[in-house]
RNA sequence: GCCGAUGUAGCUCAGUUGGCCAGAGCAGCUGAUUUGUAAUCAGCUGGUCGGGGGUUCGAAUCCCUCCAUCGGCUCCA
């Protein structure tokens, strides 16, 4: 009598099977449909919960979540997958590739290959034809159990040193290989049960990347691809990235005219055009007002400073050789550093005078200019830049007041982000890296209370928050704000960390109620991160339509004919007068044509003016991307807008 | 910095295997038109074809080199 065991299903439903079934077969057990939907299954047991291929035998009593293209996981086996097909793929028309990672990433696959001859651009359709050949076979992929030794006999007659290396970190008796068709790899799993899911491909790129992510070693080429098991699903997929592009921030800082950069002035060195400082100013008004609530007081500080400033703390041997050099002066010994961060100067403006445990919390804010000198390849639009706006700020608290204070900081964060509309950020604890502590400068005891401080701040907060090891600055732990850009690509926004080291190293003291000195704590931190990077995601996460109070023009008003230019005036300095940022389209064309030119500007109000309107002391209301709303006088229109801007901004608590 | 690709007018792009003074649309300027909710018409201006070097009778086109940009990698105080 064969056993059976007992399968719990997601819905709480159970039923019994032949122990060995697989979940293939369960959900062949249910309809054919789901049979055909599904990709993989999630199986808990007694030994813990796993994703795991939907032909392995179930022989425990077992919990069963049938995964479809739906679930994340699911997507994730699925890309896999593709990637062991682009690898077959290569395998077929390169032969005497040698293969490096192939995983699955969070949007499609890549796989690493060291090819005899280079791959480029412009063999991708040829692989990718061979792809599409080879998913149509239905080829299987059989999972095998291996012993080390063979693993390692198997990449030796292949000659793979790489895939070598990767077994020779693993433990035996954990080694599986996973065949389709003409190729085997190592590989966990797990996979689909044959390719012929996998029904539209489409190989998105080639890029070099290093062996194992290190830069010392050997470039390999990377080919990223995506797949899908429906051919609408990739041309979705294509469409949607097309349209991501459209807001692309570098296009969009060109087309309305927010920001440029020359070959003139230097890569990296973004100059800020009249439409685009109007905006940063005003972001930074935002700011400094939220700033002024919460008790911070605004300084100044110079773009340079004596070497010894970063000698003392600590980043000019960390990053000195790789930055802008010192700046000579006609005395020998004399060098400035163009300065990289404002933390120094504002432990000095701390240490001007003695400070007493009274006045602590003292908080120093400074929209920074700092320059870095990133390597060129990393430079990218606004976002990756060698000379930028901190929105800086340095509190020196009393070790009582940390928590507290990292809380408060913490609100300005989420306040600006509900603000701004930026839902779906990501929180990410950055801590040391948990076996190297070599690359960070302080004492373990002043780390772990820093640390310890700002999981507990998230903690008390409420804030859902990943960790990750080895994040951290060299000076200490922070947690890290993130949001993504129209194409999926994660940037940091605003940063708080804390730091113990840098008051040790300037020797920063406040008297205590004992009347002995004690060491402060400080809190860097930069809600948006640095202006123009935030300005950047700010764009392509509007598209451009940035709220109506940020925006740089409010309105424009129209008139119907020239006749009509000094009626339009008049309107435009009301309504400038009532705070209303407006413009004249004085231009010699027709209306159709203003309106559209006005639209692609995505000016929110377009304030048509003609003979009647002047007749009536009014004006034809047009919402950009919504149409005519309708006539209005003017006071109304003023009053109306200034209510629309109230309600973008909730008070500050 | 590394791998790969790209660079033609302010913008978007044509320019066949090297061969007449390098083209178009939009923008700009001038003129006509005086207009009612996403492009009025006509004319004109504008380019050391990213910079430099080379091959050739002849280079936007081929080669070298530098610069910049793009996609990644590495890095990100």
């Amino acid at each position: 009598m064969k056993k059976t065991i007992n399968i719990t299903f997601p819905d709480g439903g159970r039923r019994e099977f032949e122990a060995g079934v697989t979940a293939m077969g369960i959900a062949e057990s249910i309809s054919s449909r789901l049979a055909n939907e599904v990709l993989a299954a999630k199986v808990g047991d007694a030994k813990g919960t796993r994703v795991q291929d939907l032909m392995t035998p179930i022989t425990e009593d077992s919990s069963v979540r049938l995964l479809k293209w739906e679930d994340e996981e699911a997507r994730q086996v699925f890309w896999h997958t593709s990637s062991h097909l682009l690898a077959e793929a290569i395998e077929a028309l390169y032969p005497g590739t040698k293969f490096g990672i192939g995983p699955a990433i969070e949007s499609g696959f890549y796989y690493d290959i060291d090819s005899p001859e280079p791959i480029t651009e412009a063999d991708l359709p040829k692989i990718e034809a061979k792809m599409m050949e080879l998913a149509k076979v239905a080829t299987p992929l059989e999972r095998r159990e291996v012993s080390k030794a063979e693993a390692l006999k198997t990449f030796e007659e292949k000659g793979d040193e790489y895939k070598l290396e990767l077994i020779n970190d693993l433990e035996d008796g954990t080694i599986t290989f996973y065949t389709n068709g003409c190729f085997t790899d190592l590989c966990r799993g797990p996979h689909l049960p044959n390719t012929s899911h996998i029904k539209a491909l489409k190989l998105t790129g080639v890029a070099g990347a290093y062996w194992r992510g290190d830069e010392k070693r050997k470039m390999l080429t990377r080919i990223y691809g995506v797949a899908f098991p429906k051919k609408s699903m990739l041309d979705e997929h294509l469409a949607m990235m097309e349209e991501a592009k459209k807001r692309d921030h570098r296009k969009l800082g060109r087309e309305l005219e927010l920001f440029a950069f020359s070959q003139r002035v230097g890569q990296g060195l973004p100059m800020w055009l009249p439409k685009g400082a109007a905006l940063r100013e005003r972001l930074e008004g935002f700011l400094k007002k939220i700033q002024r609530a919460h008790g911070y007081e605004q300084v100044i500080t110079p773009h340079i400073g004596l070497k010894e400033l970063w000698v003392t703390s600590g980043h000019y041997a960390k990053y000195g050789k790789d930055s802008f050099q010192p700046i000579r002066t006609p005395d020998e010994d004399e060098e400035f550093l163009l300065k990289p961060m404002n933390c120094p100067h504002h432990c000095e403006i701390f240490r001007l005078k003695p400070r007493s445990y009274r006045d602590l919390p003292v908080r120093l804010a400074e929209f920074g200019n700092v320059y870095r000198y990133e390597q060129s390849g990393e430079l990218h639009g606004l976002t990756r830049v060698r000379g930028f706006t901190q929105d800086d700020a340095h509190i020196f608290v009393r070790p009582d007041q940390l928590l507290e204070e990292f809380e408060k900081v913490m609100d300005i964060v989420l306040y600006i982000f509900k603000t701004l509309k930026f839902e779906n950020f990501t929180a990410q604890i950055s801590l040391r890296d948990r076996e190297n502590h070599e690359k960070y400068i302080g004492t373990d005891e002043n780390w772990d209370k820093a640390e310890a401080a700002i999981v507990q701040a998230v903690k008390n907060k409420g804030l859902e928050a990943t960790v990750e090891y080895g994040e951290a600055a060299f000076y200490g732990p922070k947690l890290d704000f993130m949001v993504k850009d129209a194409i999926g690509r994660r940037w940091q926004l605003g940063t708080i960390q804390v730091d113990y080291n840098l008051p040790e190293r300037f020797d920063l003291t406040y008297t205590g109620a004992d009347d002995k000195p004690h060491r402060p704590i400080m809190i860097h931190r930069a809600p948006f991160g640095s202006m123009e990077r935030f300005v950047a995601v700010l764009l392509e996460h509007t598209a451009g339509k940035f709220p109506l109070w940020l925006t740089p023009d409010q309105a424009v008003v129209l008139p119907i004919s020239e006749k009509f230019n000094d009626y339009a005036r008049k309107v435009s300095d009301v309504l400038n007068n009532s705070d209303i940022r407006t413009t004249v389209d004085e231009r010699n064309e027709k209306i159709g044509r203003k309106i559209r030119d006005n639209e692609l500007k995505r000016i929110p109000f377009m304030l048509v003016v003609g003979e009647k309107e002047q007749a009536d002391g009014v004006v034809s209301v047009r919402a950009q991307g919504e149409g005519d709303k309708g006539q209005m006088r003017v006071e109304e229109f003023a009053t109306w807008v200034a209510e629309l801007v109230e309600k973008e901004i909730e008070p500050i608590k």
